[in-house]
DNA sequence: TTTACTGGTTGCAAAACGCAATCAGACAGT
DNA sequence: ACTGTCTGATTGCGTTTTGCAACCAGTAAA
């Protein structure tokens, strides 16, 4: 087994090293958010991911430990994509990314509804928000 | 003017948009924690940025709003690059990707010290910490 | 048995990246 | 005036990543 070779062991760093790209916190949003478990369902999202491109984002979050893969019961060519306790544990960062940009982007609120209530979040609601997603992605 | 063109414009795609890549935020950590003001401080930072990605990043990040830049009067070829309020807002979200670096990543907290009182930072300590932000970027 | 759906793979052009060398202007020391 | 150093870049070039469309074989539903 090969060490990871990050940048440096930064904080910031390690983190931008896992999830700081186009791509990956957007999967994990769907993910989170949008209910959706299959690969299809991920690629046909708000922002066209490729599908090569969501072949690699999926299998570099499991490596990662963010996700997980397994096969779906109901169709031998279904894999279903969960969210770990540490991808789970992203859910603060969404928020305070969320929270950014409705003040400072221009998000439509019309297409992107619980965006608001979202960051109305309090510590306790946050909480309450992993445990339900803990239970969801099957993470006991 | 020519409106920006996002993917879409969910919160958190507009985040991701502005800052998801391998540097923007280790760029907007330097402004904010090592106290760098100019280029070459910037580049000599822990990760080892190339000039010319450097140079890039600091014009997009300039293009989005998120730092300034201006002429150091000490010296005619020096410029000085500063946060906006826009980038010292986006202090939420450094605090919430170190906590989830700490919780899940190597950190090496013997290089960085101040990661684990940062993380234990509550919404006074960073209203404090962006007040006295926004005096030393000039935002008063 | 045809049709659509599954999670991908492949090929190719374009863009971004990483690295080292280079640059002209500015400044400090002598 | 000369020398060396520092300034924020730019340039060239090879590698990697991305974006896009086409395609694939296995599975399932009609």
């Amino acid at each position: 087994m090969q060490a990871e070779n990050y940048r440096s062991n930064c904080p910031i760093n390690l983190a931008v090293e896992v999830i700081g790209d186009k791509w990956s916190l957007l999967i994990v949003r769907d993910l989170m958010f949008e209910d959706k478990l299959h690969f299809r369902e991920l690629m046909d999202g708000e922002e066209k991911i490729a599908s090569n491109i969501l072949t690699d984002r999926l299998a570099r979050l499991e490596t990662e430990g963010v996700i997980t893969k397994k096969n779906d019961p109901s169709h031998k060519q279904k894999y279903i994509y969960n969210l770990t306790a540490k991808g789970i544990d992203l859910l603060p960062v969404i928020i305070e990314l969320g929270n950014w940009s409705l003040k400072y982007q221009p998000v439509d609120l019309k297409r992107f509804p619980h965006a608001k209530q979202l960051a109305r979040a309090d510590k306790d609601a946050i909480q309450k928000l992993k445990k339900d997603l803990l239970k969801k992605h099957q993470n006991s």
